[in-house]
DNA sequence: TTGTGACTTTCAGTCCGTC
DNA sequence: TGACGGACTGAAAGTCACA
């Protein structure tokens, strides 16, 4: 595995987790909120947005999809 | 989860399957060469491709750049 | 409202094969 | 060359309590 994981916080994950609090934020929303939304613990997501967690691609276009977007627009934003 | 991944086989992942092979035959490479050049197992190339496998963020991304696009132009043309 | 630690379960991803 | 499988390891996914 190239991203060995212990090395957390990789500065693609980072970009994509500020992506997403980016996008969370203009929404009016609260993790708590978008985690309702998303189907996924809240927890998880605060994690997600700080770049501590490889999000696979089912999960981050459930993320993409609450937040009103494509998967591919998440992605580019975070410019992936 | 709202993707047991027991039902594998997802349309979502199917699609995304679809697009890297579908740029991986453009560019005239196998799956073992794309495999190498995205530094991931062949086997589990194989699998994603049939749509077997809900890949993450970071290895969709090694898999892009490995195909000369970006992850988000990657899941455009899977249109997720 | 969010960050974080501890924990468990499920699966991503590797390595070995065969057809 | 690709489909497909078994067995394995580390990490993704999910839960909860507490700061």
């Amino acid at each position: 595995m190239p991203n060995p994981s212990h090395l957390r916080q990789s500065p693609q994950l980072v970009s994509l987790g500020g992506a997403i609090r980016t996008l969370r934020l203009a929404a009016g929303l609260s993790q708590e909120e978008l985690a309702h939304l998303a189907e996924v613990d809240r927890s998880y997501l605060g994690r997600v947005e700080r770049g501590d967690n490889n999000v696979a691609v089912m999960t981050l276009c459930q993320i993409a999809r609450a937040l009103d977007v494509s998967g591919a627009q998440l992605l580019e934003l975070a410019q992936l």
